[in-house]
This record gives C-alpha cells, structure tokens and sequence, in this order.
DNA sequence: GAGCACTGC
C-alpha cells in the first residue's frame, strides 16, 4: 500500500525534476515555477524541500484559492509522509487548524496568511512560502505577491532568516511574473498526464445553446457508451433549460439501439446532496452528461469525463467604481480559462474538447482572465492593507487597480469612519477593531455600533446569516408550492433581514436539526456555516470590547434597522410614486427590488406567525392597526447588495422609516433631502 | 419575475 504511493510519487513528471527544482530553490530567493494540472507540484515540491534537509528552521506555508484544495492536499500529502494529518503535515482553513508543533508542511488558504501577517509582520513561522495556482490572480493572491515580495526585502535588510518564495501556476503571463519578481528563475515543468484533442467549430454559432445540443447528439450518437460529457454554460436558467431540452429529446426522439442519456446539473445554488448527484455515477447503462457552470472549471473535478463541450462564455461580477454598480454580465471566457475548460476532458485519460466557436474566435479571446483586483470593491482588501501598516499610494501591486476604485474605496472606509481622512488614510481606533473582523468593512461597523443600540445579538446572527448564499433551497418543480408555503413562515413586512434572522433564529432554536431544514427547503449547509461564523464574530467581538451585556431582552426590529444604517446607510433608496421604481438616495441611481425579495411584492401570501413581535421568538408582520398602511410598497428601503443583471436590482432589502437616516447619520449628505420631502 | 465563483487565525 504505502510502496504504491511511493511508486506513485516517482511517476509523477515534477519527480523527474527534483533535483534541478532543488538547485533552483537553492541559488535563488524567488521561483517562478510552471507546471499543469496533474504535474504533481503541489503535493511535492514542498515534500522535496522536507526531505533536501533545507529546511532548518520554520515551516513551508502553501497557499490555496480554496479551503477544500487545502484540506485534500494535506491530506494526501500526509498520507505520502505515512504521517498522521495534522503532524509533521497540516492544514488551516477557517473554523479549523489542523496543525500542531511538528508541523513542517502546512497547506492554507491565502485568507488565513494574510490573516496571519497581521499579527506577525515578518511571518517568522516560514522559510518557504509557496503560493499556489496563482495564475488564478484572486484578490488575494495578487494582495500576497506584494506582501511576502516586501517582507523578503525587509527580513533581508534587517539580517533575519532569508524568506524563499516559490510561485506555482499553470499557465501565465511569465514575462509579466518574472519581471514582478525583479527577473527571478522560471522553470518550466513537463505537461499534462493525457491528450485532448481540440476540435473549433467550422463557422460561427449565433445560439451556444443550440450548438451544443448538436455537438451532444452527435457525440451521443458516436461515443463507446461510459464516454461522459461535461458542458460549460454561464448559470442556472440556462443550465435549467438544457437539462429539460435534453430530457425532452431523449423522450421524444427515437434513439434505437443507443444507450439513455442522463443530465445532471451542477451549479453553486444546488444543496451538496444534488452536486453529489451530478459527481456519481449512479448506474450502469447510461451516458452521463453533467452540465454545469464555472463551478467544474476548478472547484469541483468530475471524473470518468472524456468530452467537454465548451460554449466559450462565462458569467462575471465586474464592479464600477464610478457608479457603485456591480455587474453581472454573460462575457467570453480568456484563452487560459478555455485550456483550463479543455484539461477538463483529460483528468483520466485521452480526451476530445469540442469548442462551439471557431478558432478565429478564440484568438479573439483575451490571453488571461482579468486579474480579480482589477474588478472588484476594494474597501474589505485596503482595510486590511492599513491594518498591516501598508501605504497603498506606495504598495507594490502587480497590477495596480484603477485610481478611481481605490479613492471610492477609501471615501467608504472615510464615511464608515475607518480612516481619519481620505487624504491621510490613517486607521482610526474604530478602524483598527473593524479591520479584526473577517467581513466587510460595512458590516463590521455595524457589529461596532450595536451595542449603541443595545442588538448585538441579533446583529451577529444577521451578519453571520447575510455571509453565506443559498439559505433557500432550491425546490423541484413538483414541490415549489410547498417550498414556498415554509419560506413564507418565516417572512415580515420589515423585508428581507428581519426574515433572514428569523430563520436563523429558528434554526438555532431546533437545535440545528437537519431534518427541520429539509422540511422547510433550508440549506442546511450554509445555515451551519453562519453558525460557525457567527461564533468566530462573537469570540472576536470579546477581544475588541463589543459587549452585549447592555442587549435588549427582545427582538427590538427598530434598533435593529437601525443600527444597519450605520454600515448601510449608502444603501438606502427612496420608493419614485410615479413609475414604482426606487432612487438610491447616495447618487441617484434606478432601480428595482430583485423578485426574490420579501419587500418586491411578489410575496402577497405573508402568512407570518399570529401575534407582532413576540418576545425573543419570531419576528411577525406588524400589527393589524399598522399593516394597512405597510401593505403598500415601502417608501424607503435599505439594501445589502446593487446588482445590474437584466435590470439594476437591489437584493435583501429592509423597510425603513426616513426620520432615521436624520437621527442614525446626519452626515450622509442626502439627509436634509428626505426630511425635505416628508408629509 | 429571478444570482458566476471563491475567501476570512
């Protein structure tokens, strides 16, 4: 057994390397080093360096996009070392440290080191720090680059223990790398274990949809039968759509003397049990088609698949710093996400990528993915860099965001009261204690400002609710009636929010029970993750001196909303009587409240509990004496989210009372305007 | 009438 995976370890192509990667590692303080899926780099380079005696004293740190590739890797590699996990190799993701005093090998996620460097401004712990897929260019990763490339420098000038850096990618920009990292080695590694033929489609396909139908019928047609396919679309209508056209073809057509074809969904809003569905094979006799989103791209690996049908688009979350808008838009995939699609067909063995564009489009495509920095709301990633005593005018960014995402930024963390002034982004006391929690900085200082408004309670339960996604569980089409008959249990005229702490609430008060979540269409795995979270909030809240010993003995709905207007108070918007949208006071945009939301109307069937708010239970609709009035659509709302999908959409929003914005933040700049226009 | 995917000692 423990002679196989010795036997294993020698096949795997980094092996027949070793001893050029050590001399490299050796002579140089950074490396660059490129290998592809399956090379075997991230199970072994930090082995090799384990075993080359070089490391002397302190760890070897590798980092992760993701928790589970973190935890699967240590485990493996632990299991390679014949070593219990948690030994001489370990692991730390949040919630969980899998690590002990002998730890030599510790695998992370990049949000744990940068958690880390913190409270250790030199991370001593480390000889090596590997960063790993960082092709990838999270967030994250593209923050770490500039911090271990500076805390290399500092710990050489100060003549503590040299900090080796190893960059492990698949493909890359190496020129771009190499020169980040002052013209470091780069090392290329042999390729990938099997073939995949690429075969572009001939002419230009109008509809994805449609060409994929054809690609699959034909491979369906022609393919040996355990041959299975994966398909990547953008989301979950479409990936709706296909499985039922699919379904439908199957049913109707005559397909003598071919095998069943079965489709399986896969996408992030499924609960774990249905993307476990789509993972196994349940039987025999069929061809499996799994047709997903980005999901299968790197986070999720199929096996047994030979084919890929790559549509060639994929849908991203861009963020505009000008209007505050995020976006959420169907764009083409770069050229390094369409390979990474392609190695999807050859995990096993020989495989075929049929890509439903044609070459000429592909060159069209952009070489990589636009670094996520680039794109996305900098506030949280800016407070964090103050907190590590970072001048961001002077941070050495790989890619440097744009000047206007970075002064938004700091004219948040300026309103939220983080930093003394935009001009000199000093971090204030209330910063400093933001910057402890995990989260969004606007939900952070809401967490500061509740014991104010004596909720802290119920604000850490509806902050650990509001980070995770898919409370709901997504009902069949048989049971959709009763889906939403249990969900409307939990529903009050207040909005989303207060339905949101409700069902957490209830939850927690049924003992967490699974059952309870199946009978009313709950994900009962992220409702115990905002139970781990609301714990790590609660443990931090003691450190920073967030005490609830002042809470009001009952739900108090008023102070609650209120106390998120001190985070929220950019996201509040103003009902127009005119046309039935709403106006985002802060700068004026339109929008709408998404139809998920409790407040878009769509929910007329409130059934709530008998009684108004009742002791520490759930939270009903109000009074009959008020419900009249509340019936109507509300006058303003608070929101968590603005998203441009099909329409500008505003997602989990609040019922507000407008005198509040005067009596919570008299300086938002909008206040004097609705006062203004009230009664 | 409708949400890509990750992450945080």
């Amino acid at each position: 057994m423990n002679k196989t995976l010795e036997e294993q370890r020698r096949q795997l192509p980094a092996y027949a390397v070793r001893q050029n990667i050590l001399n490299c590692i050796q002579t140089s303080s950074t490396l660059i080093l490129i290998g592809e899926t399956g090379s075997g780099k991230s199970t072994q380079i930090p082995q090799f360096i384990l075993e080359s005696g070089m490391l002397n004293k302190g760890m070897v740190g590798i980092t992760q996009p993701r928790r589970v590739a973190a935890i699967t890797l240590s485990k493996r590699v632990s299991q390679e070392k014949m070593r219990q996990l948690g030994d001489v190799v370990g692991y730390a993701v949040r919630f969980e440290n899998c690590t002990s005093e002998n730890t030599k090998i510790k695998y992370m996620t990049e949000g744990i080191l940068l958690r880390e460097a913190l409270n250790d401004r030199f991370l001593k712990k480390y000889q090596y720090i590997i960063l790993d897929e960082a092709h990838e260019r999270t967030v994250n990763t593209d923050v770490l680059f500039g911090i271990v490339k500076s805390i290399q420098k500092e710990r050489s000038m100060f003549r503590m223990q040299e900090l080796k850096i190893i960059i492990m990618s698949a493909t890359m920009d190496v020129d771009h790398f190499s020169k980040y990292f002052n013209n470091c080695t780069v090392l290329y590694m042999p390729g990938r274990m099997h073939q995949v033929q690429v075969m572009h489609s001939k002419h230009r396909q109008d509809d994805y949809m449609f060409a994929t139908l054809v690609t699959l019928f034909e491979i369906h047609r022609t393919a040996p039968l355990h041959h299975d396919v994966l398909v990547f679309l953008t989301g979950k209508d479409e990936i709706e759509s296909m499985t039922s056209q699919i379904r439908n073809i199957t049913r109707s057509h005559d397909l003598a003397g071919q095998p069943p074809l079965r489709a399986w969904p896969l996408h992030s809003a499924l609960p774990a049990q249905r993307q476990l569905e789509a993972f196994q094979r349940s039987g025999e006799n069929y061809r499996r088609v799994v047709v997903a989103t980005n999901i299968a791209e790197t986070s999720i690996t199929l096996p047994g698949i030979k084919y890929v049908i790559d549509t060639g688009v994929v849908k991203t979350r861009k963020f505009d710093p000008i209007t505050g808008l995020d976006s959420l838009k169907v764009t083409k995939i770069s050229q390094a996400q369409a390979w990474q699609r392609t190695g999807r067909a050859g995990r096993e063995s020989d495989g075929i990528c049929y890509r439903t564009y044609t070459a000429n489009e592909y060159d069209l495509f952009e070489k990589m993915t636009k670094p996520e920095i680039l794109r996305c709301n900098l506030s949280s990633t800016i407070l964090q860099l103050l907190a590590l005593g970072i001048n961001i005018e002077t941070f050495d960014f790989m890619d440097k965001p744009p000047r206007d995402s970075i002064e938004v930024a700091f004219k948040q963390l300026k309103q939220l009261g983080a930093i003394k002034s935009v001009q000199n982004p000093q971090l204030t006391e209330t910063g400093h204690r933001m910057s402890k929690f995990p989260i969004d900085p606007i939900y952070s200082k809401i967490i500061i400002s509740s014991p104010k408004f004596e909720c802290v309670n119920d604000i850490l339960d509806l902050v650990a609710i509001l980070s995770t996604e898919n409370v709901y569980c997504e009902p069949n089409q048989n049971n959709r009636d009763q889906a939403t008959a249990q969900h409307s249990k939990f529903q009050t005229r207040y909005g989303d929010h207060l339905t949101l702490l409700n069902i957490f609430t209830e939850y927690k008060k049924h003992n967490k029970s699974k059952q309870w979540c199946t009978e009313h269409f709950l994900n009962q795995k992220s409702l115990q993750y905002a139970f781990e979270v609301r714990q790590q909030l609660a443990e931090i809240c003691d450190n920073v001196n967030v005490s609830s010993q002042a809470d009001s003995p009952h739900h108090n709905v008023d102070q609650i909303r209120k106390c998120l207007i001190t985070g929220l108070f950019n996201n509040v918007a103003e009902l127009q009587q005119r046309d039935n949208h709403y106006i985002v006071m802060a700068n004026r945009q339109r929008a709408m409240i998404h139809p998920s939301s409790v407040l878009s109307g769509y929910h007329a069937n409130l059934n709530g509990f008998s009684s108004s708010s009742n002791g520490n239970g759930i939270i009903s609709n109000m009074g009959n004496k008020l419900k009249d009035a509340h019936n109507q659509k509300a006058n303003y709302v608070l929101f968590s989210e603005i998203v441009h999908t099909t329409q500008v959409y505003l997602r989990t929003a609040t019922r507000i009372e407008p005198e509040w914005i005067q009596e919570v933040v008299p300086d938002c700049g909008y206040a004097s305007r609705i006062n203004n226009n009230q009664l």
